[in-house]
DNA sequence: ACTGGACTTGACGTGGGCGTCAAGGCGGAG
DNA sequence: CTCCGCCTTGACGCCCACGTCAAGTCCAGT
């Protein structure tokens, strides 16, 4: 199949194909007329990146589950280094969401008192 | 003071002072030669922009706070745009925290079928 | 007089993940 | 032949909160 065709199924534009592309994400044979051209392996890769970047994964993040998949493995998450960015990625999102519940309470804290200085005498 | 000062008793950088006044948020007068001049109030202000942009709020969103103090508030937080802020910062905080920790179990998920297929016997 | 530090404006760079436009090639339908 | 849709590469735009550099001005100290 060509671009547009894998961008339609993988979910994605052909912009973000070739982008992929210039990460070295995705290969791609070409055909006589110097056009991409794609196979099924191919969309399940485009697959894998879009599920994880879906998540909150960087594309950077995704690499090793793509360079997994290509390696013959049936999952991307197979590899050591899969499994080792899952780990980071983990810590990461524990850390993010402290971050915001701390955030989250201090503005909690604001509104409440910006509520009560507001209505002082309220019931 | 002059904006040297201001920067480091406000936690900041002379860039970021220019960067406000581009926005609107801050104003200074200026002194014979042209330099900015400044006073507490203006320290008051910028302390405000900094706690809030520490929080996670986005410049714009300090806006009504500054304007809420210039009008001569004790407190930033006392005009009802300030606190309408509040609100909405509350609600995209939740709902990040909230696809954050959907996407943090996704990934936990993830973690324990990977290993579970890399140590097919682990007791 | 000279040096050094603080100040001025203007303008480009950063990062991430593409969107969007430009200018053109290739192939099939009518 | 023309038109249309798909494809190609290259390059600039976007968002945000500044960092950083350039080139010059102003002032205090020695």
């Amino acid at each position: 199949m060509r671009i547009g065709e894998l961008a339609r199924r993988g979910g994605t534009t052909t912009r973000a194909l070739r982008y992929y592309e210039s990460l070295g994400l995705l290969t791609a044979r070409r055909g006589a007329n110097g056009q991409r051209e794609y196979d099924e392996a191919d969309l399940r890769l485009v697959s894998e990146i879009r599920s994880l970047t879906g998540i909150g994964f960087a594309l950077e993040d995704t690499r090793p589950f793509v360079e997994c998949l290509r390696d013959g493995h049936a999952s991307g998450d197979e590899c050591p280094a899969s499994v080792a960015v899952y780990r980071r990625k983990l810590a990461e999102l524990d850390e993010c969401i402290e971050r915001l519940e701390a955030a989250r309470s201090r503005v909690r804290t604001q509104l409440a008192e910006a509520e009560k200085r507001s209505r002082p005498c309220a019931r």
